[in-house]
DNA sequence: GCGGTCATTGGCCAACTGGCCAATGGCGGA
DNA sequence: TCCGCCATTGGCCAGTTGGCCAATGACCGC
């Protein structure tokens, strides 16, 4: 048999992290060999051990999961990355793929799909879970916001109005209501309080 | 040694339950003796097998974690259920423990406080953990929505007008506006998107 | 270099918003 | 029974909103 591949976990979640390591070490094709509580942590792990794969939490306090890829890949440009997320909004999901993962399973895959997934990515293989390739079709058509949409947005939901962010962005009032018109043009929104509830349901706003 | 305490494991995410199945497995002192990813299965597996203690996950599709720990402790008043969560909203909290939950957990907690919980659990004790109550203190300061209200809020996150939701509820535009009002003063917020927002954070509102 | 996207700004207007005042009827707990 | 909370509604007003029209300069990729 060949020798196991070394997984690092990286997540928050102290439970999901020793009952993965549990599950995957009861595999002789695994071998978990750190663990992460936090981008930060992780990084460090990563460098120290050179995992075969990562397993790497979206959410995070601190250094999020998106973060942490970028920064991880930007310095191991091959890492292998896959993404394990309770989330399933699509903003996670391109952004995790566009950053470089191998792939993306949520938490409600099961254990099978998630060992899959591992060997898939250790292989240089791109794998995404069928439900999840529905979502990214989805994607295909919707809008993207531009990045001065979504600094509008962050203070939108915030309660601002035109004019505050207008003195906020140093930016003419109009100015500010053409982003929150193009806001709620992209997210399908009458007013930007929809628009705010739209973005939450999308993950381009976060809890 | 004593018997085991039997567990039943209730939360959608396969991933988490087969880990927690096999750390908690690993420990003598422990049986998991089911595992639902969905809270109408996870009754059907309680009145089967009548576990010592339930370990629930708050949020999951279908009967949410919440309606299901209402379910069961109206069918079996002394089940002793542990909530499980990845979500700290305060809101979940409050719910779960007035629903009653021996204790309320997050995700983030380290194993052996996990453990530690449902041996309390099992003995009939209440355990919440530290930073938990914290935030319960929090929100006895802040205020609690009337029903009435709760109702408004969904249709503000929609995105509706002051005539809109007097339409929809069959009342005066001024009473969902008085009813507005008081939604932007208890939840602290200066406009409906803000009161939409803080919704989200304190988990009245969920994506 | 040209076309496309993006950020920027202006005017006009009907509608909606949130704040402030005050009042009534119902229902449940002390 | 009385008090307090809740749901209900009214008027008034300055400020904000979103829709519609149109325009300019900058930067990017083909």
């Amino acid at each position: 048999m060949p020798s196991p591949i070394r997984l690092l976990l990286i997540d928050d979640h102290a439970v999901m992290r020793a009952g993965l390591a549990n599950m995957l070490n009861a595999n002789p094709a695994f071998r978990v060999i750190a663990g992460a509580d936090d981008g930060a942590n992780g990084l460090a792990l990563f460098r120290e051990h050179r995992p075969d794969v990562t397993l790497l939490d979206v959410s995070m306090p601190g250094v999020s999961g998106i973060e942490c890829l970028h920064l991880l890949r930007a310095e191991f440009p091959d890492a292998r990355v896959l993404m394990l997320s309770s989330s399933d909004a699509e903003e996670d999901i391109v952004q995790a793929l566009e950053a470089g993962a191998c792939g993306y399973v949520t938490k409600t895959a099961r254990p099978a799909e998630l060992t899959a997934a591992i060997i898939a990515a250790h292989a240089g293989e791109r794998v995404i879970s069928p439900a999840l390739e529905r979502r990214l079709a989805e994607r295909a058509s919707g809008s993207t916001l531009t990045a001065r949409e979504i600094e509008v947005l962050h203070l939108l939901r915030k309660g601002m109005t035109n004019p505050d962010i207008g003195r906020l962005l140093g930016i003419s009032p109009r100015t500010a209501k053409a982003h929150v018109a193009a806001i709620l043009e992209k997210l399908e929104a009458t007013d930007r309080t929809e628009a705010v509830t739209r973005a939450f349901e999308r993950g381009l706003l976060k809890v």
